[in-house]
DNA sequence: AGTATTCATGCACATATATGCACGTATTAA
DNA sequence: TTAATACGTGCATATATGTGCATGAATACT
């Protein structure tokens, strides 16, 4: 394709400059909900959380993975039990830096349509 | 389910608080390109734009429409063509609230860590 | 040791979404 | 009027993702 390479030489690319695989993650309609439980009551085990949830246990495990692997979540294994809770400065994080590349961006756009 | 309701109490809620279609809409690898070509290269119709892209122009044409029906972009006729180009306001306005409602949702969880 | 609990993973299946083609419509050009 | 261009939509198919069950591993309990 190459159409990014002009975005790029200017400095500015979505797929370089924000966490794409992060925000696909974040929404999506169970996962969102389970960020929103954990938010409301903290660190919580696999078996806690999806029992507030309609899905498998093992349904929710894979969610709670996929969470992990791009940072919305921390876990940690105590015994037999696997615990999450929220990743709160990392999500502020992107969401921080995003909206200022996204600003950055659109300036050229704006540049553009005067 | 009944999980948000807790959320809601506090005023806070992903569902409420955030265009969540919006963001499902950005985030996909041909729309965003989409945007970074309309970005780049500035308001233009469903032919230019699909010559750029390896799928065919319908397949262009029905991620256009949806791209307009969450606000991202902005569509206009002119005679047989129609044009799009970037809503670059709108696109800014969504991260910035999206933003602060994330550090509001977010600092729940904080306190409670605490 | 034997049993129960919690979890991860592989597999088959269901559902959602993307894709391309074929067609019809509207507009323009000849 | 006839032909050409740009577009939208319906349909069938391909691909991606979500889902639940069954199984085995690791840990804890008795």
């Amino acid at each position: 394709m190459g159409i990014n390479k002009n975005v790029i030489a200017c400095g500015q690319s979505l797929n370089e400059n924000i966490n794409f695989d992060f925000y696909k993650t974040l929404f999506d309609p169970v996962r969102s909900d389970i960020l929103i439980y954990l938010v409301s009551y903290g660190k919580k085990n696999i078996k806690e959380i999806s029992e507030k949830f309609t899905q498998d246990r093992s349904v929710i495990s894979k969610h709670l993975d996929l969470m992990h692997r791009y940072g919305i979540v921390l876990k940690e294994k105590q015994g037999r039990n696997v615990y999450y809770e929220i990743n709160s400065s990392f999500i502020m994080e992107q969401f921080e830096k995003t909206t200022v590349n996204i600003k950055k961006l659109l300036k050229l756009s704006d540049q553009k349509a005067k």
